[in-house]
DNA sequence: TCTGGGGTCCTAGGACCC
DNA sequence: TCTGGGGTCCTAGGACCC
């Protein structure tokens, strides 16, 4: 019988924090989004104080947080980045099998494991995890990867692991599961399904009409109904290659000038061109944008986009800098306040599969250049070079005034210990 | 004063082909 | 009343996820 696990973290982003700062275990913990703007993470502990609102704006909870002596950290992606690949390593111990479903959490085939006793293993997982990384993670184990989310949602109300097996108490569960609260079903997709007096997961399950679920939640919303059935729809996916990348930024302070907002693009440029080299891949096409503030009440707004397209793909950073400028002098408008800004690679493909410009006088597109930057900053840390397009000033850059440090990843914030 | 960022999948509809 | 039929490819936009 083949069985999917899921494991997730627990409030992933605060409990990093709390990894290096033991003193704030049991305090609540939230995390702040880019610029300090809002709330995107929470302990149990700060939920219940009622701070559980996703993406509320700082400034109004401010006084509240004092209040209640809520330990509050600005969002540290490098710590995160590197605590999670220390989790995903020991996953790799329990699976032949492991799809890394996002930052915090992963699907585990386990096919033919119900030989074991799955819950113990559900148990090892979590301790283990525990141990190595300080980390504390919920296990769910059953027939779908959309039982075994379900699972996993349970399990941290009762001891972090939980496994449906049978039918029956599968059907158990699904009664008294919120039919939104299901993964893959949204905001639209539930008030549909409320329409037709489906509440619960188990109601879900059973409607026999088929057909009205396909024409109104398409073919996403028939897999989960067949998912909770226990009919596996989704398979394990292989780690592939972004189809989309890019990278933008709300600002740290207004801007204004022309001149501020080619730096940004060409500081967004130059990490979606090293995350396209990464993964050996070329884009055809590049989208950027630029926009005011929305919600600015009162104040002048703007939104400028547009696409440029490369006759050749393309990971070459300046390449790509110098697009994004085009794009900008195409869609800036002076006298607005700016307030963020973005660059957005598409058309992607392997770079072996590039269709070269013929009368390219320069086919071999920087590709050496940029492998050599690329191997500067990973050795001596990120921007040791980088181009001057980016500035050197960027008044512009992102706020953050509670940033812990990089306790794992930058050798001057490794942690001391005195003995004695 | 102060409101995140980065992705995926699916569908409808237009353009185009024979 | 009636206006061919069948197909592919691409894109924009919606919905959802963490």
């Amino acid at each position: 019988m083949r069985y999917f696990g899921l494991v997730d973290c627990n409030s992933f982003y605060c409990s990093c924090e709390r990894v290096f700062r033991p003193e704030i275990r049991g305090r609540p913990v939230i995390v702040l989004s880019n610029n300090d703007g809002c709330a995107i993470a929470f302990t149990k502990e700060a939920k219940a104080l009622g701070f559980g609102e996703m993406c509320a704006p700082l400034y109004q909870i401010q006084d509240s947080l004092r209040k209640h002596n809520v330990a509050v950290f600005s969002s540290n992606y490098s710590l995160y980045d590197n605590i999670s690949r220390r989790v995903m390593s020991i996953l790799t111990n329990f699976t032949p099998h492991l799809e890394i479903y996002s930052v915090d959490e992963a699907f585990l085939e386990l096919d033919g494991f119900d030989k074991f006793d799955l819950f113990d293993y559900g148990k090892k997982i979590r301790s283990d995890i525990l141990q190595f990384t300080g980390i504390p993670v919920g296990v769910g184990i059953s027939k779908t990867k959309v039982l075994s989310k379900m699972a996993n949602k349970i399990s941290k109300k009762q001891g972090g692991v939980l496994v449906l097996k049978d039918d029956d108490e599968i059907d158990h569960v699904l009664k008294k599961f919120p039919v939104e609260d299901i993964w893959g079903i949204g905001r639209a997709s539930s008030t549909k399904l409320n329409m037709l007096g489906i509440k619960t997961a188990y109601e879900f399950k059973t409607y026999q009409n088929e057909r009205m679920i396909q024409n109104l939640l398409t073919k996403t919303g028939r897999q989960i109904q067949d998912e909770l059935r226990g009919i596996s729809c989704l398979s394990m996916d292989k780690a592939e290659d972004k189809k989309n990348t890019g990278n933008s930024r709300s600002f740290g302070a207004s801007v204004y000038t022309k001149r501020e907002l080619q730096e940004a693009l060409a500081e967004f440029c130059t990490n979606s061109a090293a995350k396209l080299r990464a993964q050996k891949s070329v884009c055809y096409s590049l989208t950027a944008f630029i926009h005011t503030n929305p919600f600015k009440d009162g104040s002048a707004q703007y939104y400028g986009i547009d696409s440029h397209n490369f006759v050749s793909g393309t990971s070459d950073t300046l390449r790509i800098i110098k697009g994004s400028h085009q794009i900008l002098d195409k869609i800036f408008r002076s006298g607005y306040e700016y307030k963020k800004a973005g660059v957005l690679l598409n058309h992607i493909v392997p770079r072996d599969q590039n269709q070269m410009d013929l009368f390219d006088k320069n086919p071999d597109d920087n590709e050496k250049l940029g492998q050599v930057v690329d191997l500067i900053n990973k050795r001596y840390g990120a921007k040791t070079i980088q181009s001057a397009a980016c500035g050197s000033n960027q008044a512009w850059r992102t706020v953050a005034n509670f940033r812990s440090a990089k306790y794992t990843t930058s050798w001057k914030d490794i942690l001391r210990i005195k003995l004695g």
